[in-house]
DNA sequence: CAGTGGTCTAGACCACATT
DNA sequence: ATGTGGTCTAGACCACTGT
């Protein structure tokens, strides 16, 4: 990796046959965070250093670096160094949470487990999680309130592969969130997630966990959360009371 | 602006006290582009030239640039130039219409105009469109189908000071998109938009025209559009038959 | 103070589009 | 052939953090 543009072996028409230096080094580096050899809240070497070794400019490693914070793979801190990017409560509440007061500031949901459950995935779990029909998963529900009022059903599905040993009591006990649960016991970072969002009626069973009435009209939230390189590792179907909140969406360049 | 930082008059604590060069630079284009200078469409002078003319490196032009293609305001075409965003079907389809059909891929809708009038700025109106209580404005309401069938009622509130002129043979000849009248007609280029979602049953006006039964859930969509600087220039309210569609988010870093 | 990321320079060369 | 944006270099200096 020492002078400029590679040349890929395979030439095809419409695709470019070069990948710059800098995204070559962004892939190692990808690897280097998919495989676990930084943890998240770890430094990573400095720019410097992994010009030095990579026997490159530092301009392109920033250039590197650029890409994986603008994914939010990374942080930088000027003066302190640049880590690897960790769910602490605030990120994930501007990150992934996007349900907020119609009057009010974003507030902290409070977590309630309502069940846990091994089961087969079905067909949308499976779709979803990019496993095969029938394979282990883990049922989670949970109740979320804020304001001391109970606003989402979470209906949560992973892979039983993927989270192995996981277990009621993690979630019964969990100081943190979720995700934190992720990564700090399997390892697993979300980075990225996409969600669909649909009008429905409440079901019979969710009506008295939102307190409201039977016919009362829901938001519907379907959210894959992906990890490094966009592997599905969580599917949760949300359903959001919002008579008195509503979903925060600011949509830039997709 | 020739050699490096500049320094701003007022300290603050917490505030930065230098600006980027880049940064500067980035504001004067944003000017520009706002003023007018180069319309949609339009090259903007090439790399070099602005580097000259401003007195810095090349690379300083770049970084500026960079930001405002980050922030779909200019468009890189290698080869040829660099060019102010337009709104082209394409580019409006991607960029700011978020519902799609449950299964199939993304299509254009079919507009219909349902109504045009003129009325004043209730207490929703002024706040979202930042002009006073009672200030006239033209409100539109139209019928967006999707594979035939209809699916979203939009109401469009914008203010008349901002339109002059407006009217409703503007939208029933409309042979593009309102964003596109918007920017070739009365010159405003809208560049971002929040949305928020909630559910909601149907109005007893809008269910005749959506097809479902009196109590049907809907996705209610308050989108505020922005021009450069924040500025908004409409709002409009969305109701989604989320039947056989559904409202797409993929969130990142916000 | 040393070490980190942040800014900026001046230029070379490459890839692509147009003439 | 010319002109555009895209990549990369080698280095200087600034701003910030921690010791």
């Amino acid at each position: 990796m020492a002078k400029a543009t590679t040349t890929t072996d395979a030439p095809f028409p419409g695709v470019p046959l070069t990948t710059p230096l800098y995204r070559e080094v962004k892939r190692q580096l990808m690897d280097a965070l998919a495989g676990g050899e930084w943890k998240p809240g770890d430094a990573i070497p400095p720019e410097r250093r992994l010009a030095e070794r990579y026997g490159i400019s530092i301009g392109t490693v920033r250039r590197a670096i650029d890409e994986l914070v603008a994914e939010n793979m990374l942080i930088r801190q000027q003066g302190r160094g640049t880590f690897v990017a960790s769910h602490n409560r605030d990120r994930l509440l501007f990150y992934f949470f996007h349900v907020v007061p119609q009057d009010g500031a974003k507030e902290y949901p409070v977590v309630r487990l309502l069940g846990f459950a091994k089961a087969k995935a079905d067909k949308l779990a499976s779709e979803m999680l990019q496993i095969a029909i029938g394979d282990p998963i883990f049922r989670i529900r949970n109740l979320l309130s804020l304001s001391g009022e109970p606003v989402i059903v979470d209906d949560i599905a992973v892979s039983a592969a993927r989270f192995p040993g996981m277990a009621e009591r993690a979630f019964r006990d969990r100081p943190s969130t979720v995700y934190n649960l992720y990564q700090d016991t399997f390892g697993i970072s979300v980075v990225r997630t996409v969600e669909r969002l649909r009008a429905t009626t409440v079901d019979h069973d969710i009506a008295p966990l939102l307190r409201v009435a039977p016919g009362a009209p829901l938001l519907e939230i379907r959210r894959v959360a992906l990890t490094y390189s966009d592997v599905p590792v969580e599917l949760r179907i949300s359903h959001v009371n919002t008579a008195h909140h509503e979903y925060w969406s600011e949509l830039k360049q997709v």
